[in-house]
RNA sequence: GGGUGAUUAGCUCAGUUGGCUAGAGCACUUCUCUUACAAAGAAGGGGUCACUGGUUCGAGUCCAGUAUCACCCACCA
């Protein structure tokens, strides 16, 4: 047998694992045996970056449940893939442009820069895979999709045709939230909310025909030259005779109307409210319920239009400067407040957005969403952690029309076509340029130049991905798995559900599963402006993969964030190090080799009974917590059976009672049980145990024997004696040098016979008690040089000759005294207690009653060692 | 304004349907280089489970309220 390192070295190994597991082709479900199927649909990564760590989180989730039901028999379909990323890419490229050539998008052109976009995405997707890799991730390649890929998009073009033949499709002139930098239309959910010290001016609006004023309050005086009524609410005494006359716009000097509008609250400012039709949402609402006319005096540019008057031309804050100075001049000015309010900004540039009311195409959602609401109740898809369910439902509740249209040049067009003669007013919807107009026959098309809201296609990933290949749909479809991170749950996981419904009449995935996020150690979001980040490659080469995706996943509860920090990834580190080290002490063993089956014969000893019972008791729970979503609970109860059990017990045992078939055994079942979790390690630790079939596709352990009780206790009877031992050692102060004599008493023979049992003194002289000679059944005597203990029915002598302090000892054990007999008053007044008797079930009590004997008998005993101690 | 989550050891966090004296890792103290592992082993100290009520035979766990923090949503002129 080769020496193998005395530490684990996943950098010489990762890579070569990960490429013969690709080879073996079973990353591709066609390659498995036909079985029930399981399907997860990796989300797609923005092609133009690189992975970070909150990617590398959620494909070790992802990972973990896919090798967790390829072992369990499942034809197991992991598909990856890429996103275009519409307007984050395209900021990102023009950037590199920029910074590359000194050149803007303008310059280049709009089909140069598409052409050198897509080849950029190309190439980041490329190298982005490669990290993937390095993860673990056992997806299937040959299956790899990209948002823009031909097959993928097309039926994705095709539902918006669909979508449009069925009426939910418009194009309209709506108020929208316009990003001045990105220049394009952005739906709500792209809009952030920033709260920021403002200030409130209140200007004076002269009535007309009269001497009087009525005074608004508002935070953008600029959009006064849009103005085109004033409101007020119905109920508000102060305005009731004012109501229906008019005021007249200064500045512009129009005339225009005091209205009367339920929205209005009385509290707010003065009670009046300027409306502006074209720059404001809430006001358009108005403005269209009262007819009002829409005056756009902000253009795309966030600059003044025509219709400012002399404004014209300046950008919104050089011309409220302006408009403030001139208002003051007039008298007009009240007064300024401070006011705290929140504007809106951009989510990918973070410029503040202007609304601003433009010719877009909305998605209906009403019957969508209505749609989708059903199927979460009706229980069509879970959704981990559960409470995320009705922040969904809320959330879907109060959708409003989704505005798809983006003014941007990176992503698809719209498949709808303009007529030279027809003009804008009569389109044509179809996924190829028409021959011919068919309204007029026209042969000069051209493609409406709108750009899809990239959620618009990454919503519909789940089914377009699997429509592409051959009989995939049929077979993985609804999917059984989406793993994302909540911060995506109103972009993408929304859409998903809406528009595979809609698509497919399914929904995409029964289970959704949220990650929370990846915090650094203090709490704060990883950004590139703070520069906490951890690169999750960085990570891999110094502490390996598996010890990443574990420091990943441990300590944290689906949906809720956790922090990440070298510390914990190195404590995993060095798990990885102790399962190399356990598997590398059983390598050394004459004969030793991987078991996967035993029978009851194989058990030679309690210790075997013991492992194996646990080993049973531990699959059983890792196993129903898979089921459960709970997998940090699983692979926190995996570690300490590992380490706390198979390490610290089994294996030191096993140096002086020899059973290599157990060893194996329970060997054979930890690497598939850590497998999930940790698959380089232990595929490494498979095939050096001379395994030919990848550990990868082996079965996940089940339906292990359990084994006789008795057997199981009277390992834990040893093992308790062991524990007391070095515990009086410690207490006491006494080197592990120097050797003691313990003698065993009990009255009945049964007790001790599990000692005289073979191998079993050398077990407790060995395991750090420093034990030399045991003796059974001495006569009693004072305790001079002795400490006694008590377990159950035995008592421990051991000779300390002469290190032990009698008068400590004696505080020790009154103390013991004490803290039992409190222990046993608060539990015999509990099973006195007829309520608790009535009520509790059955089993509790009998547990309490049991443990109240064996306290009790334990009082005894150590009344009894106070006397000799006396 | 609405909502969600968190609050458990010095730090980072688990705690599955309420059940026996509440757990882990790191850090700390003492001891040990014992042939798989010092990235280790043995022993130990450290917590009125944020607060106040309630439900219950029994609450870290369920309910109500309070406080602090974090995040999300929102048509706050």
């Amino acid at each position: 047998m080769k020496e193998l390192p005395k530490i684990y070295q996943p950098q010489e190994v990762e890579n070569e694992i990960y490429a013969r597991w690709e080879k073996s082709g079973f990353f591709n479900p066609d390659n498995l045996d036909a079985g029930e199927s399981y399907c997860n649909i990796l989300p797609p990564p923005n092609a133009n970056g690189e992975l970070h760590i909150g990617h590398a989180s959620g494909y070790t989730v992802m990972d973990i449940f896919g090798r967790f039901n390829r072992m369990n028999g499942k034809k197991t379909l992991l598909l990856p893939g890429k996103d275009h990323a519409g307007i984050q890419t395209q900021v990102v490229f023009e950037k590199k442009i920029k910074a590359d050539t000194g050149k803007t998008r303008q310059e280049i052109g709009r089909e140069e820069f598409y052409k050198k976009t897509y080849e950029f995405c190309l190439d980041r997707a490329n190298y982005m895979r490669n990290q993937e890799k390095k993860i673990g991730i056992s997806a299937d390649w040959s299956r790899e999709k990209f948002t823009l890929d031909p097959d993928v998009l097309k039926n994705a073009l095709e539902t918006f045709v669909k979508m449009h033949g069925d009426g939910l499709i418009y194009k309209g002139k709506r108020i929208i939230n316009w990003c001045p930098r990105c220049a394009t239309a952005l739906s709500d959910v792209e809009v952030l909310h920033k709260d920021t010290p403002g200030k409130l001016y209140f200007i004076k609006y002269p009535l007309e025909n009269s001497a009087a004023f009525l005074t608004v309050a508002t935070t953008r005086p600029e959009t006064m030259l849009g103005d085109t009524a004033i409101a007020v609410n119905p109920k508000d005494q102060r305005f009731e005779k004012l109501v229906g006359k008019k005021v007249i716009l200064p500045l512009q000097n129009t005339l225009i109307p005091i209205i009367a509008d339920r929205r209005i609250d009385l509290t707010f400012g003065t009670g009046a409210v300027k409306i502006t039709p074209a720059h404001d949402p809430l006001d358009w609402e108005i403005g269209r319920d009262h007819s009002l006319p829409e005056i756009q005096i902000i253009n795309e540019q966030a600059l003044i239009t025509e219709l400012g008057g002399k404004y014209a031309g300046l950008s919104t804050l050089e011309a409220r400067q302006d408009i403030l100075a001139d208002l003051e001049k007039l008298g007009l000015l009240e007064k300024v407040e401070d006011l705290a309010h929140s504007v809106s900004i951009c989510e990918r540039c973070k410029t503040t957005i202007e609304p601003l009311t433009s010719e877009q195409w909305f998605i209906n959602v009403q019957t969508l969403k209505q749609k989708a609401i059903e199927a979460i109740e009706k229980g069509e898809l879970e959704i981990f952690p559960t409470n995320f369910k009705r922040i969904l439902v809320d959330w879907f509740g109060n959708m409003r029309d989704w505005c798809i249209s983006r003014q941007i040049w990176w992503g698809p067009q719209f498949p709808v076509w303009y007529c030279a003669s027809c003009g804008q007013e009569k389109y044509t919807v179809s996924l190829e340029k028409p021959a011919s107009c068919p309204h007029c026959g026209g042969k000069d098309l051209t493609q409406d130049e709108n750009t899809f809201d990239t959620w618009f296609t990454s919503g519909q990933w789940v089914h377009t991905t699997l429509q592409a290949r051959g009989d995939d749909f049929k077979t993985f479809y609804p999917t059984d798995m989406m793993i994302t991170g909540r911060d995506l749950l109103f972009f993408w996981a929304s859409k998903m559900i809406m528009m595979s419904l809609y698509a497919t009449g399914q929904v995409p995935f029964k289970n959704l599963f949220f990650t929370g996020l990846v915090l650094d150690k203090e709490g704060h979001k990883f950004s590139k402006s703070r520069g906490n980040g951890i690169d999750p490659l960085t990570m891999i080469d110094k502490f390996g993969a598996d010890a990443l995706r574990m420091s990943l996943i441990m300590d944290s509860a689906p949906g809720q964030d956790s922090r990440l920090y070298e510390e914990k990834i190195e404590t995993f580190r060095n798990f990885a190090n102790k399962l190399w080290n356990i598997s590398r002490y059983c390598l050394t063993q004459e004969g030793f080799e991987l078991v996967e089956k035993i029978s009851s014969a194989d058990l030679k000893s309690a210790t075997d009974h013991w492992i194996v019972a646990k080993l049973a008791e531990t699959t059983a729970q890792v196993t129903k917590l898979f089921e459960a979503k709970q997998i940090a609970v699983a692979a926190d109860l995996l570690k300490s059976f590992t380490w706390n059990e198979f390490a610290d017990w089994y294996v030191e045992i096993n140096k002086i009672e020899k059973n290599q078939k157990v060893l194996g055994y329970v060997l054979d079942k930890l690497l598939r049980l850590w497998h999930p979790f940790m698959p380089f390690i232990t595929e490494h630790l498979w095939t050096l145990n001379g395994k030919e079939k990848m550990l990868l596709v082996s079965s996940w352990p089940k339906n292990l024997q359990l084994t006789s009780t008795t057997e199981v206790l009277n390992f834990e009877t040893i093992q308790t004696c062991i524990t007391t031992i070095r515990n009086v050692r410690a207490e006491n102060k006494i080197e592990l040098g120097k050797k003691i004599t313990l003698t065993l008493n009990s009255t009945t023979e049964k007790a001790l016979a599990i000692f005289k049992a073979p191998f079993q003194e050398e077990i407790i002289k060995r395991l750090k008690t420093g034990v030399a000679e045991i003796n059974y059944n001495q006569p009693e005597v004072k305790l001079t040089t002795e400490v006694k203990r008590t377990i159950g029915e035995l008592s421990l002598y051991l000779d300390l000759a002469g290190a032990i302090d009698p008068e400590k000892e004696k505080v020790k054990v009154e103390k013991e005294i004490a803290n039992l007999e409190n222990f046993i008053a608060g539990l015999s007044s509990r099973l006195e207690n007829k309520e608790f008797v009535s009520k509790a079930p059955a089993q509790i009590i009998g547990q309490q009653k049991e443990t109240l004997a064996k306290k009790q008998a334990e009082l005894l005993q150590i009344k009894k060692q106070l006397e000799l101690l006396a």
